[in-house]
DNA sequence: GTGGTCTAGACCACG
DNA sequence: GTGGTCTAGACCACC
């Protein structure tokens, strides 16, 4: 379910908490459960602990996970907040993507044609 | 017309490199004019010449523009292929957003309406 | 009358202690009555029973309870000195907050203000 | 300027991001000033740079300071905002302790007081 | 067992 | 020179 891609330009633990935060919010990881642990995770991925660490102290401070220590981190019980800022994340970086190409002279029709066909292909799979 | 953000993430000669490929793709940059001399670029911005340098080599490497030892560097002549490159790009960074919003749960109606108002907000700008 | 918050950075037995002994101190436990048994406390939270124990044993340290071998902890007799102990550490803490704020720039205008509406709200309730 | 107590219960970075917040928030260390390096900073501490580096990286996080790769972070231009939000918190803060200090049963009358002192005292220094 | 912090040492991109 | 990331290994408090 988590993989890293090592010829992605972002970091491990930025990749780590792109993913778990995707995760969370599309509700694979359902509010409440628990992450693997560190140690584990890093074992899986063949990775240093403390990357994962790192990724887990982010994905806290995001509110996106809640720590108990000595037990474990925990998806965050509210997963709507967390879907409608990601949403508001994504929605913001459109924008700013269809403002370049507006604006580097591509047709708003290409856009719009573009965009059927994507929702298209997505409502089929 | 060049300036620098030195909040943005990027480094410096990525940001020059973006900005002048977009000034020369759009035609603020005329096809064979001169770019500033790296000195007086750098001091300009308060920049070190060496960054400029490196800049300045990405985009001969890119084909934006070419260098004529002991004269200087020079806007290629041939924009369009230049606009077309830089359209492809964006357009592939767009549809990525837009899969990405899709996934997300945005509906394709929301994308379409902000493409309209962006394209509005252009044509009478 | 007993809850753990997860989110508060303390350790769950740091929460058990400064709650029992609050209780204890403004008369909601009275002197001589008998704490839960540590099973019982701990089922109720769904904690490990160490961890109850761990806040039992920092109780009686602190002199809040006491423990008779086979029948189980009571809160002490004594309350007037453990109310004493405790507002002297409440009294240490505003102290405290209350010379960061002047410090930071805050006005005494302002901090009496604010104690006034606390006071009058609490005589309310 | 900056030193380090190791008796303190908060963490070594957590004390380096609080003390350079409230020297950037009160002035001591002027807008647009450069912080010492990572490397400088944690020789003249005896601290490792990792452990610098986290603290500059919070510090940043929370706009206290920014970066520029290559060359250091430095103090925000705009310690106004810093200075107000330092406030806010140290006011929550106290509203706090005054809350607790009000229900534990110490009056009002002796908080005033007290503040009284304090601000005379802070106000003679 | 869990997460949290720290040290030591390395490598990278950038200026 | 600068900051940023990662690995390796250790120790701590807590459950």
């Amino acid at each position: 379910m988590i993989s890293i891609d090592y010829r992605d330009r972002r970091s491990i633990y930025e990749q780590l908490v792109e993913r778990i935060t995707s995760l969370a919010a599309s509700g694979f990881l359902s509010p409440g459960s628990q992450l693997p642990s560190v140690r584990q995770l890093a074992s899986e991925l063949s990775i240093n602990p403390n990357t994962i660490q790192r990724a887990y102290a982010e994905l806290e401070r995001a509110g996106v996970t809640y720590t108990v220590k000595g037990r474990g981190s925990f998806v965050t019980e509210d997963t709507n907040l967390l879907r409608s800022k990601m949403q508001d994340e994504l929605f913001a970086d459109f924008n700013q993507s269809a403002h370049r190409a507006i604006e580097g002279g591509i047709t708003a029709t290409k856009l719009i044609t573009s965009i059927e066909a994507i929702e298209k292909e997505a409502r089929n799979q």
